[in-house]
DNA sequence: TTTGACGTCCAAATCGATTTGGATTACCGA
DNA sequence: TCGGTAATCCAAATCGATTTGGACGTCAAA
């Protein structure tokens, strides 16, 4: 009913509107202008289905989000999508968000999405160590970028933080300021990026500490504390814990202050993410901060590329993160060294 | 490409397997058989585009993220986008997500919506007094369902959580416990959701006490509640204070803590969301809880009825909140009536 | 005058699913 | 044998934009 209104406004065919608008030079300029001032006058859009129908594409990219108990207020990934947005609309796609329980439910979103050719590519969070998400896709040969790495063998296109080198430092301030027992609570290992950040404490401790590995959550972070202040023998008491997200640390400095210590103080405490709340606990988090809206928005660059028929190979960045220094950390207790030592 | 191609491998006509796969009666058991044999053997997807083409839907709905500084990271839009997921794929709608920056760039987001028919529907969050967004949806007698009132005078279809019952029973319960100077860190009244925390908190407390209003983030609360700190008379403190949202409060609570002032002991502190944070700030945090979750299901419905042409009129739902009691409120310090009260 | 070369324009096909308005066949009762 | 009725099936139109493969005139060069 569009292009059809127009052309017959103007007595011309549908072909002349089509061309003009689409700026080929084979429409005289005063065509041209009479065109244009219609399809003003009318507010013409194209109908989106008509040209997907056409050029045979979605014109969007998929997402799909995590939900379920534990997960669904995970802050990571509205950061992500918010520099996502932007990014589309420059490029006049749009954004299609599937929600999906980890596990079976996911892969099952994925398939959904590419079966049904819901969307022209996929930006894929949170990889695994193995990830099935990441061989469907490359089965398929479906264009995707994903944040993080994999152990997949096959070339994907990734933009990944550096955790192993960021844990491997924030490891190194804390043995600076002369701790020797530094415990981790990590992300679950199957996470990729929980692999990396364990792999980091390790390469700065060389013998491996005390080491609890949970789900990502306040309240795990909270009992992997509680956990550990119970079951290490009380002279072996880790006196610093790195955690591998701030959401596990602000559970662990609760822990802490639930068994009448202090972090800064009595025990070190090192988050990751630097998330806003960060700033507010008691003390403030030291944290370890990563560009993640500038990720994501170089993860849709890839991923266009992608979709334009560009090949993976080279598609692989790894930015570093850096440690914020606040007041959680510091020298273990009884030691006289100055508190807050910029890393 | 497709019903065509299992009509070709049939020997039969588009329009026969069109209609076996539609379930239609006027196709024979036998052929409807070999139609979804053939259907499940080559794995056939209806093309969406030429769905939505022929069918003029956009077979999706839309969200607007608000993001930008002290924006992207609230969790109550992805806890909103978790509830509705599921709910739409049921429906089998897409879920179009669009970000913009709250203010102008908004209804331009809308706008993009609506004009460009990308979607079928709009769930619209974070309702203002006077909210453009509304009037613009209204005007176009565009569906859509509000998380949330308005000062609008035509009906619209709403589900929204009764913040005023909310902070009244919560103010009733500082005073009960013999608090006489209880203040509000609200958000900005423009908000509507502000709006009626002010007034429960008005309603309870007859005449008003200490108010400050900010944008709902830790570090606005932070402020606000130096501020209240510093500002009024010593003697005129507030000894409890009401905070619009749980990101207000677990700023607040840091002020306090900045000041020497534990919350619970020397001033009384109660939030609103229930993050899952409250548990773990120090002390717990008293606050509301809403079933954001519910009412995204809820309104999903109802949005589904609007597109199907329903009225919006009796559209119009206020659920209750409830408070969650915890260590962060008690009676004014100096007072012997026990702690944690169940409210 | 004829031949090309442009400059403009357009009819028709195409993308794939849906729907309208019959067409065809078999079978029944009269 | 003929009209009527189900039971099946299908050609063609439709949704709106895009693209292919010319058509038609005009004007300059030959």
């Amino acid at each position: 009913m569009s292009l059809a209104r127009i052309a017959r406004a103007l007595g011309i065919s549908v072909t002349t509107v089509s061309r003009a608008l689409a700026g080929y030079d084979d429409v005289a300029p005063a065509t041209r202008a009479l065109v244009i001032a219609e399809a003003d006058r009318i507010a013409y859009r194209p109908n989106e289905a008509a040209r997907r129908l056409r050029r045979g594409r979605a014109e969007a990219i998929g997402v799909v989000l995590p939900s379920g108990p534990g997960q669904f207020d995970d802050p990571f990934f509205l950061r992500m999508l918010s520099a996502i947005g932007p990014a589309l609309e420059a490029e006049k796609l749009d954004l299609l968000v599937t929600t999906a329980r980890p596990g079976a439910d996911a892969l099952r979103a994925y398939r959904h999405l590419v079966e049904n050719r819901k969307v022209d590519g996929i930006i894929l969070a949170r990889t695994r160590r193995q990830d099935e998400r990441i061989s469907y896709l490359l089965d398929r040969d479906f264009p995707f970028v994903a944040h993080g790495r994999s152990l997949e063998s096959r070339p994907f296109a990734y933009v990944d933080i550096d955790g192993e080198a960021a844990c491997r430092a924030a490891t190194e301030r804390l043995l600076s300021f002369g701790h020797t027992r530094i415990a981790l609570i990590n992300a679950l290992p199957l996470y990729m990026f929980a692999h990396h950040r364990k792999a980091g404490w390790l390469a700065a401790l060389g013998t491996p500490g005390p080491l609890r590995e949970v789900e990502p959550t306040e309240e795990n972070g909270f009992r992997a504390m509680q956990d550990l202040l119970a079951t290490e023998h009380p002279h072996e008491r880790p006196t610093a814990v790195l955690c591998a997200t701030d959401r596990i640390a602000v559970g662990a400095m609760h822990a802490l202050a639930h068994a009448g210590l202090r972090a800064g103080r009595d025990v070190a405490l090192i988050g990751y993410d630097d998330l806003p709340l960060a700033t507010y606990t008691d003390p403030p988090l030291t944290t370890i901060a990563q560009p993640i809206e500038r990720a994501a928005r170089r993860m849709v660059e890839m991923l266009l590329a992608r979709i334009g028929g560009a090949p993976a190979e080279g598609m692989q960045e790894i930015w570093p993160a850096r440690l914020i220094a606040r007041q959680s950390d510091g020298p273990p207790a009884g030691t006289d060294t100055p508190r807050n030592h910029q890393g």
